[in-house]
DNA sequence: CCCTACTATGAATTCGATTTCACGATGAGA
DNA sequence: TCTCATCGTGAAATCGAATTCATAGTAGGG
């Protein structure tokens, strides 16, 4: 059996079409015993609105799309659980356009406009010209702890930079002074943002050299990293070695510990200092203890969705653009002289 | 300016609008030159075609339903992970309904059903009243790891019972004889199919007489488990103590190792062996190295992505039901004779 | 050269709801 | 009692593409 049409609501109820639309919509000119009449058929019929139709003609469709890579999906699930949720409460059923390749966010921009979403959050980098199409259509985006590549686009992320820059001031203030800096892949963004903040607060603090080593973000590479920093350790100068790595993300930061405990015998904190960026689950455990900076997820999901929300409702709201600060959490990977910021 | 039509483009391309719906059509009654035509002004226009009114006369949305608690998003993403890159492969797009609760099911199927899905893939449990609805509405449905509670729904699951029971006889031919089990909550039926299959093997192999701990499935339980598990240890006489604990899920396994090694200081395997189920990424850190069966989400999710595909071209193909078994992995958290099922 | 068969095209209808507009009924005010 | 608002209702247009059906055009066969 098909499912049932207002027409057919209609019909049971002894009205027309138009009033069934009407029983559904709050502040309609409609009886309420009418209403009732309508609604109780509906209920007998199980109808329920068919809101393609709906949004045929509203023009909203009260889907919001969210671009996904697989890398966050991951390396951050908390990142879509809360984007979801937050999406939810801001009355949007999210609709996912996961792509391979942190490239592949034009195309699936282009399949989120197809599928008439009303607004965007991508996780995704855009071009200029992805963006731009975007507002061709004049579907709010909101790019999430991502790069405006253009005026007219929100951002919600997390200051990156300013939590890694102080991160490098605790280092320093408790005493460290031979730095390693475990990046990510040279074309990420976001490593950039870490790497530099981290790096020109040590130069203002006078230390000009700094060894730096490319990661892909994961945790394989935090070990390789670990063997290429410390593997001649007792033939090279110890003065030589460095005192804190500071990996860009946590799943390298556990490669990292576990190539250092586990391969190297080296104690941590002891003999090395490991500091990683994220706070993922697995690096709270006792197993780890690894001192990190929390990105405010949640926060930030809230943010991009009432965002998303106002710019939906309102076209013309102006653009806004919101940096979270991040957290230091001290925990026994690295000292940071007992704050907890 | 309002995205651009069908009709728009007919225009531009000096066509009917009819010719502009064909030329977007693989195998439809035109001309290899007008279609060219017709793509070179879409293209010029930047149009595409609104899939909410394609929707609308072909009945298909290309929508997929994604029932989701917040437990299988927290617990396992990678559940989330393989299902929504199955269905996108299977040529659906999903659609995210997550519910607070487990109970929630029957109201977000009925949500799914409102946006016109083509059909569901469901994680959560739903009633057999919420399966006849669907079913009125002609959706197909899969069923993820949860129960079939309606013969007319299709369901892919990983054989949990099997998995434990063969668990148990592993750990038994290890030598082991005095087991402990750490269960889900009392309502939770996954871990009710694992706990019997191993209990029931256990009985058959003569073991009658096993210590159960109710758990919540969260790291903090297996941690709570551990201390009354072995908190009096010293005092009492060893022979009543578990030479084995299996947790019905890995995060409650991590939580138990972590109490027995820092809490309790006790050696994994030497003194107690733990082993656990679902192979969580971190678990298999040499941190952890946790012995475990994993499920395998990834074939898991190909199998409902596949048959809904299936039914939703074909609406009276036959109900299937498949059950993966699990692949029981062996790690250094307890002994399984070497055997890497 | 004519008739048939087939192809490509356009006009018109359809999907299911929302929304505008017109109208009839009711009530209030003069 | 008559008129003017007000309110609830129904008829009809609308959203954008798919699809049916009729037809103009073309090619092929006799």
């Amino acid at each position: 059996m098909q499912s049932p049409t207002s027409y057919d609501v209609a019909i049971h109820a002894g009205v027309s079409q138009s009033v069934v639309s009407r029983a559904f919509q709050a502040d309609s000119p409609i009886a309420p015993a009418t209403r009732a009449k309508v609604l109780a058929s509906a209920k007998v019929l199980s109808y329920f609105p068919n809101s393609i139709a709906r949004s045929l003609i509203t023009k909203r469709s009260g889907l919001a799309g969210l671009l996904l890579t697989e890398s966050t999906q991951r390396d951050a699930p908390d990142v879509l659980f809360f984007l979801t949720r937050a999406l939810l409460r801001q009355g949007f059923q999210p609709l996912l356009f996961p792509s391979e390749l942190e490239s592949g966010g034009g195309q699936a921009l282009a399949q989120a406009m197809a599928f008439g979403v009303d607004g965007v959050v991508s996780c995704v980098s855009l071009s200029v010209e992805d963006l731009a199409q975007a507002q061709l259509r004049e579907r709010p985006l909101v790019l999430f702890n991502r790069e405006a590549r253009s005026p007219s686009a929100c951002v919600v992320a997390c200051d990156h930079s300013s939590a890694a820059r102080l991160l490098a001031s605790r280092l320093f203030a408790a005493g460290h002074r031979r730095f390693a800096v475990v990046r990510g892949p040279e074309d990420a963004p976001v490593s950039a943002l870490r790497v530099n903040g981290f790096l020109q607060r040590l130069q203002e603090l006078g230390i000009e050299s700094v060894i730096q080593i490319e990661g892909d973000y994961h945790y394989e590479s935090g070990h390789t990293a670990a063997l290429a920093l410390f593997a001649g350790a007792p033939l090279t100068d110890p003065q030589l070695q460095p005192e804190v790595v500071f990996c860009v993300n946590d799943t390298m930061a556990l490669g990292m510990l576990d190539a250092l405990r586990f391969a190297l015998m080296l104690q941590v904190p002891r003999d090395v200092s490991v500091v990683g960026f994220d706070d993922i689950p697995s690096g709270r455990r006792p197993a780890y203890l690894l001192t990190t900076v929390s990105q405010p997820f949640e926060a930030m999901a809230e943010h991009a969705a009432r965002i998303l929300r106002t710019r939906v409702d309102d076209p013309v709201a102006p653009v806004q653009t919101e940096l979270l600060s991040g957290n230091l959490i001290e925990r026994s990977s690295a000292q940071l002289l007992g704050v907890r910021y």
